[in-house]
DNA sequence: TTTTTTGCAAACGTTTTGCAAGAAC
DNA sequence: GTTCTTGCAAAACGTTTGCAAAAAA
């Protein structure tokens, strides 16, 4: 739904400065399925840019989520980055514990939960955890070996 | 479901030493409704023990985790702890975002849930925050005031 | 030329570790 | 007496900050 020159855009348009990093970064988030930690972008940006500084990767991190470009989530290994989701409806996410992958749930479980009355709900997290069809087949594989 | 002696006992026949920090730890979680950050454990027991450290706490903490009687989750706050689930029927939690305190969730939405054959599914998170009934009414008299 | 961004270094908070003294068994 | 647990200190880790130099506008 985000293409890079989108997000270079939406960038652009809020006043920040369009350097070489951020457009990389752009690249990689809109080329990205899924969830990325701070790490891992780390180290892909760090390809590309010699003398590159961690905090450089995580000031423009955060500046993103604060743009609301990318959306942070919280996994049991730490914080990770994905693509802000556009679609309209409202939905939640499988993700794949092997590559971080991504694919969206229509269903929203908030229909079917009874909540009492007293109890004032902010906000809901639903997510499937588990294995996508490569990785599956890659652990297989392996396995076979 | 959890008296503290139930959680001294699963300590000792696992080979832990019963000593008083594990004994005020049992009490602590056998009484606390919901979740507890490290830090708020620390000063908690920190009112009993004089020279409390904070890294006995963390490693207790850690066994209880390892041993089944503590669960841990991950909020955008850090990690917290609660007594682990002892209830039968698999469920979920309504968290109060202002005391943690939680409330069971009997409907699961995997029940619903469309998943695609070739995604296999590992594990599932549904977890409802908002404020309980006592929060709320300490909110509205606040913003009353 | 002005303002923002970057890399560096250092600070910060949380969590983990090695070790000797102390406590539980 | 043996083994586990504790407090201390220090290290490790992820993240944030101040600052001067460099780059974008």
């Amino acid at each position: 739904m985000h293409t890079i020159d989108e997000i270079i855009q939406s960038m652009a348009s809020r006043g920040l400065r369009i350097t070489d990093q951020r457009k990389t970064l752009a690249k990689l988030f809109a080329e990205s399925p899924g969830y990325l930690a701070p790490k891992e972008v780390y180290e892909f940006m760090g390809k590309s840019y010699a003398g590159l500084s961690f905090d450089t990767v995580y000031r423009n991190l955060r500046v993103m989520e604060e743009l609301g470009v990318l959306e942070q989530v919280m996994f049991e290994e730490g914080v990770k980055f994905k693509l802000h989701c556009r679609e309209h409806d409202h939905h939640h996410h499988m993700i794949c514990l092997q590559c971080g992958h991504t694919y969206p749930i229509t269903y929203c479980p908030m229909e079917q939960t009874a909540v009492p009355d007293d109890f004032r709900v902010v906000k809901h997290k639903f997510e499937v955890f588990g294995y996508c069809k490569e990785c599956v087949q890659e652990e297989t594989a392996a396995s076979e070996r």
